[in-house]
RNA sequence: GCUGGCAUGGCACAGGAGGUAGCGCACUUCAUUGGUAAUGAAGAGGUCACGGGUUCGACUCCCGUUGCUAGCUCCA
């Protein structure tokens, strides 16, 4: 038989060979450094044999399904290290994960000093270099197998299994795991690993399940770039937004106001401002008119749209209908008001679209374990809007939103950073959702359709959906590589007959309006904490807090230097004196450690000369240059909101 | 909501068989008037998150609450 390698080369053998074997043949590198095998496009284990003719390619460690086969095995061993230790312990899954891997028991809390004596044992295991053997039974010997055992989620995963399936194991020493894998042939292979945390895990997700106990580690082929990783995860809780921006002075929280409801503070105010007004301008630009609408409204308002039934648990209810007259609830959304505005009138085709924007606050009463710094609260403000608009003109409109959503995240510089989906309803799970099939089929359709023909790629997600209707979302992750969405853009063509919505068209008939619910650059609170993120503080100049410094050499220049800040800020720009007596290398540093963009310093010689020594982030020291200069060339850049690249190091920071 | 962990001046941290607390930065004042990452000196600042309990005595031990945090679940 002919095996062509992925470089094309092609390997003759008489007999049978399995992945391992061929790799052996190619070389023993390979062979110590294979982590699973591709036959014919489909990810196999090394053990598995070969009979006819195909194409194989070798997988390692440098390939995503060898790196998940290796960190798979490694998961392996840290839960027969598990069962050494703790025999009571019973075992759930263990996956590989994007950064490592986890493995779910059922047993008490583990504690660092626990993982620690894991960790010893797994190094153990690797060392005694155990052969990672696989079998097969069938599904009623697999049951009976780990019933014996006395494992009960194994026995409930086999169950799971279809009747006639074969189930597969792998066995290292004594320990045997229920398992598809592929993995390593020997333990031993794996070498460099670490135990990072644990915390509780549902039970298949679902928190009506046991609460297990979830250990999750990394594994690497090499040292040095596990000790990469584990630097990578102290140094990005630098960028955390929920410490950064606190040290920076934009939010913070208070124990007696509650969770979730960070303070904005100046510094933080600014942003928000400057995002606000830029936002509300463009806006404009395209079409929006205005709307300001209650924070609150009667609990009829909700029972209309559906929220009543469909998000009680959600909103924050004031009063109870037992014992009082009125009940009142603190929106969670902005969509019936703005109905409200739209249906004030008796609308004309000729008037759509309506397109109607808010810069909203919103609640929305989060459980309390949820709530993180300012990418979860109860109480936040979006750039809502809704589009009220003929049937002829939803995907124009729909792809109008995109492309201002784009505009959005391209003027921020985070447009590599999200990912588009297509969230649809759980045709499964009705209940969730108003509206007959055929309309969601229809809807669902439609945004797919766009998003193909934009050329946007998407994944669609299935249960993601808003009750009214399926939706984009567009999300990005926290350092910590949890997504958040960012911006949404929802298509509804139901709530418009629950509030009685209508146009007259042609012919004098009233016909049901399309709406567009959707935000441009989301919620405030959140996008700041991802621009703190993205930038690490280093913000854009035009978001920043304090944009300038005027840095005297001494107080003899404090009058030149004020004169040069009076400019400064009557042109537009954040700008603030240091004329405290310290030396200049003193406030050079504090300026720096303040992430201020433009530092100027001034004395005698820039007094004289009518100049400025400008130094920034961007260019370190620039030396003298033309006051009026400067000041033209900062306002050129605050106006066009540039986004001036930088490498963020440490020394930058 | 669930399972852990944590809580000491603005920030970052020490501390102790249970005898009411320290260092650094920041802050204030004084001196210094300097050329591109820290001038020197002095000073002020804390009910050791909150509420109970044990104790002669609790920041320290126990219970509860609140908040922060890692995950899980949830996010119309």
């Amino acid at each position: 038989m002919k095996i062509t390698l992925k470089d094309g080369s092609v390997k003759e053998y008489q007999n049978e060979m399995s992945v391992y074997e061929v790799a052996l043949d190619i070389s023993e590198g390979l062979a110590r450094a294979a982590c699973a095998g591709e036959l014919n496009g489909v990810v196999v284990d090394l053990r598995t044999r070969i009979y006819s003719d195909c194409e194989l390619n070798i997988l390692t460690f440098n390939d995503d399904a060898g790196k998940a086969a290796y960190r798979h095995t490694t998961s392996h061993v840290m839960a027969e290290a598990v069962k050494r230790l703790y025999p009571d312990a019973k075992l759930a899954i263990g996956p590989s994960i994007d950064t490592g891997f986890y493995y779910d028991f059922e047993h008490e809390p583990f504690s660092r000093e626990d993982l620690d004596k894991i960790e010893a044992e797994m190094k153990k295991i690797i060392k005694e270099n155990a052969a990672l053997e696989k079998f097969t039974l069938p599904r009623e010997e697999a049951i009976k197998f780990m019933e014996e055992k006395n494992e009960p989620y194994k026995v409930e995963l086999i169950k799971d299994l279809p009747e006639d399936s074969e189930i597969s194991f792998y066995k290292q020493g004594d320990f045997t795991d229920l398992c598809a894998g592929p993995h390593l042939m020997k333990t031993g292979a794996i070498k460099a690993f670490k135990l990072i945390s644990s915390s509780g895990a549902y039970w298949r997700g679902n928190s009506d399940n046991k609460m297990l106990t979830r250990i999750y580690g990394t594994a690497y082929t090499k040292k040095e770039e596990l000790n990469e990783y584990l630097a990578y995860l102290e140094d990005i809780k630098k960028r955390d937004h929920n410490k950064l921006g606190r040290e920076m002075e934009l939010f913070t929280t208070v124990d007696v106001i509650g969770q979730g409801l960070p303070l904005l503070m100046p510094n933080g105010v600014i942003m928000l401002q400057e995002l606000q007004r830029w936002i509300e301008d463009e806006e404009t630009k395209r079409g929006y008119v205005r709307t300001k609408t209650p924070l609150m409204a009667k609990s009829d308002l909700y029972k209309l749209s559906g929220h009543w039934d469909h998000y009680k648990e959600g909103m924050f209810v004031l009063g109870d209908e037992e014992n009082d007259k009125e009940v009142f609830a603190l929106r969670p959304m902005t969509c019936p008001f703005q109905y409200y505005v739209y249906k004030a009138s008796q609308k004309s085709y000729r008037d759509l679209p309506i397109r109607y924007g808010e810069t909203s606050t919103l609640f929305r009463n989060e459980d309390s374990g949820e709530m993180h710094g300012l990418t979860r609260v109860r109480q936040f403000t979006i750039s809502e809007g809704h589009l009220i608009v003929r049937p002829d003109q939803m995907v124009k409109e729909f792809k109008d939103c995109l492309a201002l959503a784009k505009y959005c995240l391209e003027t921020l510089g985070v447009e590599e950073d999200v990912t588009y989906h297509l969230s649809k309803w759980d045709p499964d799970n009705r209940k969730k959702y108003i509206g007959e099939p055929e309309v969601w089929e229809e809807t669902e359709g439609h945004i797919r359709n766009i998003l193909q023909e934009l050329n946007i790629e998407f994944t669609e997600d299935v249960g993601e959906a808003a009750f009214y209707g399926p939706k984009v979302d567009i999300n990005a992750k926290n350092v910590y590589g949890k997504e958040d969405t960012m911006i949404t853009i929802q298509w509804d063509a139901l709530l418009a007959e629950q509030f009685d919505m209508y146009y007259v068209d042609q012919n004098g008939d009233k016909v049901r309006p399309y709406i567009i619910h959707r935000t441009s650059m989301g919620c405030y609170e959140r996008t700041l904490a991802w621009l703190i993120e993205k930038y690490a503080g280093l913000f854009p100049t035009w978001l920043c807090p304090e944009q300038v410094r005027v840095l005297p050499i001494s107080e003899k220049y404090a009058d030149y230097a004020n004169k040069v800040n009076n400019e400064l800020v009557a042109n537009g720009i954040r700008s603030s004196v240091d004329n405290r007596s310290e030396k200049i290398g003193f406030k050079i540093r504090d300026s720096r450690l303040h992430r201020v963009p433009y530092m100027l310093v001034v004395g005698q010689k820039e007094e004289e000369e009518n100049k400025v020594s400008v130094r920034s982030r961007y260019l370190g020291d620039e030396g003298a240059k033309d006051l009026n200069i400067f000041i033209g060339d900062i306002c050129k850049e605050i106006r066009t909101k540039e986004i001036r690249k930088i490498e963020v190091t440490e020394e930058a920071k």
